[in-house]
DNA sequence: AGCACGCCGACT
DNA sequence: GTCGGCGTGCTC
């Protein structure tokens, strides 16, 4: 044997966890493998699952390499999957890796789902003929394959029933193949009627989608203009090429009420894909992606890195929301890297968002994009009004949060036997608790923000890091008993003072913490639906997906939340938010009202919210951004430092802040002075480095890690880059 | 990211 | 005297 075949018999296999390359294994004897094959390698003391790569493997050690000890029968990761594992490590400057981890999700999916046992009728009858026996010949009277608990269940008799007859010989048992997680889509099952923007959007959509091209378009318009029923042509027309669809979702909104739109249009439901799917169905799911059963995916940012092996079109819904960005381990932004699993696949992406991100926007103003407008609502489904309240004019009573024109419009609304909701986004009691007598103000004692109280659990809470403690009765500085005083409110507060003016009302507090978990939450949403509750105020999470059919007037208590946070992204994130909410209100035909309590109504976010002109908001921001060279004009990235220790964090990144050269295009900003989160136990610190092109940025970054202080110890360093473009 | 190896405090 | 805490280092 000559050196060339023994070399010939190591391949590159990409392992779990972070490598900067592929690890080279031998293929034993009578193995055959190939790029894209899933396999079972030996890792130091245990095995994992790797892939086989196509890069050129390693020189190594010769006595390091190991047999691959398996070749799972499960079709291959395509060269197009492959190559977006690469761009997207090499994007997010993540180890290929940890990139091929969020591939082998589902670790038993890779073994083939076992047949099952199932039951067929035979010639013979049985001895005797009972009503429940009746029942069950008449069902398989079919002559299909029914389980034992299926048929028993479809029958309407016990599974005892059924075990008799097969006993005398009634059914055989047969093997079937595993069943599919979800029926074939139909996509000429319920064509929707569309409206003629409607229907000039879907036929650009359609054109795309049956073009099979890369291409990108943005659809842009109201809530409730008709956005879903118009990508769903696109999924329609995808379908019918007889390729897989995926639709991304922000992870909240993926709720029944989509799914049951999907089922009215294409007669079954999509595949679901999020992180609290039960295992088997998980695994069930991957495979059957991966094996092309499963025709279309509904999923949360993980489903873009499902094993499809013909993919046709991705939908982002709600592309602006934050929920995209994953922001641990590989920092990606879902939406931009569906953009690039397109472009590598050479199929259409469909980004839609009654409120776009400004990068969306840009890239459609600049042409990379195209755009689709779908300017008005369903004729039933009126605006409402919008307008602001000025609290230096109209300020609430003393110790109060609301003020007497928003208190006004909730008792017209009460009268009119109509639902109320006001908006907060802060959870508990109040932000802040101090003491009246020496001032002494609540910090956490782990991340140094301060602690939210929450007088319901009568505790003290950091939303930063979850630390928790009893509120005492006494000042912990001075010992003064009973002076200490909540600043600012919580939802808990406002749901107070709502019940102190509307004693009679029926009053409810949605927020995340609330107890009894997604479950109850769940409930709740489905009351309100019905009517049984006169005001809700909630946080942010009444602010998506849900449909109140009674809800006609819409207050933000504090509507400047969020503006002064320093984030290069507020007054969008702002924008989009009020956007939402205020769009709760308004869906029913009846004239609805939304008032946003500020201090600054002349702010362009108010004026933008209470004239409907979304488009001069845009073109501010877009000329603010492109002035401050922030993104999309210019790129940020954050270098997210990690360790046990706040000080030894802290100490890392000033010592990469320290070795970060005099650049003229590049800068390095930081560390944030303000806490960073304690985040699984580790405290983070942000540097934020802002520059003009990516492949400067990224070459900067890697030369500045290379520069910094050595790595060692609990210390981690991550990279997060902002979003651009990416064609 | 796992996982073992290795060196210092409270216990069957 | 051992069980177990998590610091350090390695995995083809």
């Amino acid at each position: 044997m000559n050196e060339d075949s023994l070399k010939s018999r190591a391949v590159p296999v990409l392992v779990p966890m972070p490598a900067e390359r592929p690890y080279s294994y031998l293929v034993p004897e009578h193995m055959s493998v190939q790029p894209g094959s899933i396999v079972r390698v030996p890792l130091g003391p245990r095995e994992v699952a790797g892939i086989v790569w196509d890069t050129a493997v390693d020189q190594v050690d010769p006595r390091k390499l190991r047999p691959i000890s398996q070749v799972f029968d499960c079709p291959l990761i395509d060269a197009k999957t492959r190559r977006f594992v690469d761009w997207v490590a090499s994007y997010t400057l993540s180890p290929p890796g940890m990139v091929a981890r969020m591939l082998l999700r589902a670790p038993e999916a890779f073994d083939p789902q076992p047949w099952t046992e199932a039951l067929k009728r035979t010639e013979r009858l049985p001895d005797r003929m009972t009503a429940a026996r009746e029942r069950v010949l008449e069902m398989a009277a079919d002559g299909l394959a029914w389980t034992r608990s299926g048929l028993a269940h479809a029958a309407g008799v016990s599974s005892t029933v059924v075990e008799g007859l097969k006993a005398q010989g009634v059914f055989e048992t047969v093997m079937v193949p595993p069943r599919p997680v979800v029926a074939e889509p139909d996509p000429s099952y319920g064509r929707a009627e569309l409206t003629g923007d409607q229907a000039a959007a879907a036929e650009t959509l359609r054109e795309q989608a049956e073009g099979g091209i890369f291409g990108v378009t943005l659809i842009d318009g109201v809530t409730g203009s008709g956005k879903t029923e118009v990508y769903f042509e696109a999924v329609a027309a995808a379908i019918k090429r007889g390729h897989q669809v995926l639709i991304l979702l922000p992870e909240i909104a993926l709720t029944q009420a989509f799914l049951d739109r999907f089922h009215d249009r294409f007669g079954t439901k999509p595949a679901e894909w999020h992180s609290d799917l039960p295992p088997r169905m998980r695994e069930k799911v991957w495979r059957q992606v991966a094996e092309g059963t499963v025709r279309v995916v509904a999923g949360a940012r993980s489903a873009l890195f499902l094993p499809f092996n013909d993919l046709g079109l991705i939908v982002v819904d709600e592309e602006h929301d934050p929920a995209y960005k994953q922001e641990d381990r590989v920092f990606y932004n879902a939406r931009d890297m569906a953009v690039v699993r397109a472009h590598i696949g050479g199929f259409p992406v469909v980004l839609a968002s009654a409120t776009p991100s400004v990068e969306s926007r840009v890239n459609a103003e600049q042409g990379r994009y195209a755009r689709a407008v779908l300017p008005g609502r369903f004729a039933d489904a009126a605006l409402p009004h919008l307008a602001t309240i000025d609290m230096r004019r109209a300020p609430p009573a003393r110790g109060g949060f609301l003020s007497p024109v928003l208190l006004a419009k909730m008792r017209e609304t009460l009268e009119r036997k109509e639902q109320s909701l006001l908006f907060l986004n802060r959870r508990g009691y109040a932000p802040l608790t101090l003491c009246r007598v020496c001032g002494h103000r609540f910090g956490c004692p782990v991340c140094s923000s301060w602690l939210v109280e929450h007088r319901f659990r009568g505790q003290l809470v950091c939303h930063h890091c979850g630390h928790t403690e009893k509120r005492p009765e006494a000042c912990p500085e001075c010992g003064t008993l009973d002076h200490l005083v909540a600043c600012g409110p919580g939802v808990e507060r406002i749901a107070e003072e709502v019940v102190a003016h509307f004693p009679d009302a029926r009053t409810i507090v949605l927020s995340s913490d609330m107890l009894g978990g997604v479950k109850r939450l769940r409930l709740e949403l489905e009351a309100i639906s019905k009517g049984e509750a006169d005001i809700v105020i909630g946080t942010q999470l009444v602010a998506k997906g849900h449909n109140f059919p009674n809800m006609t007037l819409v207050g933000v208590v504090d509507a400047d939340l969020g503006l002064a946070n320093g984030d290069p992204r507020a007054a969008e994130r702002t924008f989009q938010l009020l956007s939402q909410v205020t769009g709760r209100a308004g869906r029913t035909g009846k004239k609805s009202l939304g008032l946003l309590q500020t201090f600054q109504p002349d702010h362009p976010v108010m004026r933008a919210i209470v004239s409907g002109d979304s488009e001069a908001f845009y073109d501010r921001e877009i000329t603010e951004r492109e002035k401050a060279h922030l993104p999309p004009f210019g790129r940020l990235a954050g270098i997210i430092v990690s360790a046990a220790t706040r000080p030894e964090a802290e100490s890392h990144a000033r010592g990469l802040r320290k070795a970060a050269p005099d650049s003229r295009d590049i800068h390095v900003l930081g560390p944030a002075e303000a806490p960073l989160a304690l985040l699984n136990g580790r405290h983070r610190f942000r540097l934020l480095v802002q520059g003009e092109k990516r492949s400067d940025m990224q070459a900067y970054i890697k030369a500045l890690l290379a520069a910094g202080p050595k790595i060692r110890g609990s210390v981690r360093v991550q990279v997060d880059i902002d979003p651009q473009s990416f064609l």
